[in-house]
DNA sequence: GTGTTACCGTAACATCTGTTACGACCACTG
DNA sequence: CAGTGGTCGTAACAGATGTTACGGTAACAC
């Protein structure tokens, strides 16, 4: 099975390789902006030339939809485990939210990613669609922790919640993450904090 | 004073076109997105050839900040205008709220062109600080509201309150503008007003 | 050893981008 | 009617960008 092996080899490397050129976009989305990301500016970041990005991936918007797709699931394994580790669905539901803020500077930078990724979406029907998969998924998460956290609201009042705690956090990122020095980590807890009490989904 | 008068024309006509072509940068901004936000796009939508783009700006930065700028002032003129009709400033404070949502096509599209904007500002140290000047500004009409829609809160108070108003606005705007399907004018509205009565800035 | 295969770096290509330079046009002056 | 200054379109330019094609290299098969 020599044969076998070294395939599954390869394809790990592949993978490893496809993984590190994500990250460089990251990076380069963040420190530079999706205007000056390139594949030469990637590789460069990456630490290996155009022509492996080229191998990796068929093309730029791949390239951008692979980072997307990873960055999303890194986010989706980390709030999995903040959910499994919380003692309470409030506490799950305010972990996760405050997961999405810009807290630290890596969390700041993935908000700066994640503004790169929204400007690259607009007029781009495929990337519109997978950020929309991905939003109603994250949606969808919210929704079942303040069902569980207000067992006795209706559907209407826990969406209603839903969307003004997901707008909290998406927005509260993005002004922090432009603005570190206006909206510090403590800010943004404290409106956190100061939204979940006033909704009625405080600490119990 | 033919001089004068015709150099005062001259200069109304330039004005005239710069805000033309401004209006192009947020078209495109919204169509095609900040990647494809060049100087010949921008011409195409204007009407207008490259060379007068090129003449009435200096480079494609100060086509930017220029557009950006002015999408400030009228959004800023609008406001005032919104508070000073305003019978409270409990009203004027969820009209110029609501305002800055994405509620009907002309502000989902403004949304868009936001999003734009905060993108290139990645990594430009000039559009950042234009950004927060602007931002501060807003801030500050935000934060006198809210100051004399609860006059007995105390400054921490009030500012946590506004934080977390500009982050809902901020965020639901986003979020309806790449999916507004999933989150309509009245789902907005119904975060904004269960916010603003959930913080006890309810319509008195 | 020899042929084969996958890997990947180099260099080229066509296209697009911001910017510049030049010249035609037009209104107005003397 | 020349002359002048301002306006703006055309075309060119250098550089960057996405993408493709080719060639060398190393590991493996026989």
């Amino acid at each position: 099975m020599l044969r076998g092996e070294r395939a599954i080899a390869r394809r790990a490397d592949h993978e490893a390789q496809q993984e590190r050129i994500s990250e460089a976009v990251w990076s380069t989305l963040a420190g530079k902006g999706i205007e000056h990301l390139t594949i030469r500016a990637v590789a460069a970041v990456a630490g290996c030339t155009t022509g492996l990005v080229m191998h990796r991936f068929p093309g730029r918007k791949a390239l951008l939809a692979h980072a997307r797709d990873l960055l999303h699931e890194r986010t989706r394994d980390r709030v999995e485990r903040l959910e499994a580790e919380a003692a309470t669905p409030r506490a799950a539901l305010r972990a996760i939210l405050a997961q999405g803020m810009a807290l630290d500077e890596d969390s700041a930078q993935e908000a700066l990613v994640w503004t790169g990724f929204l400007a690259a979406s607009v007029g781009d029907e495929d990337l519109i669609a997978l950020h929309r998969r991905n939003n109603r998924a994250w949606r969808d998460r919210v929704s079942r922790l303040v069902a569980a956290s207000a067992p006795g609201w209706g559907s209407e009042r826990v969406a209603t919640a839903v969307f003004a705690l997901m707008s909290v956090a998406e927005g509260a990122a993005q002004l922090a993450c432009f603005d570190p020095e206006t909206y510090g980590p403590a800010a943004q807890e404290a409106a956190l904090d100061q939204m979940l009490e006033a909704l009625g989904l405080g600490p119990a």
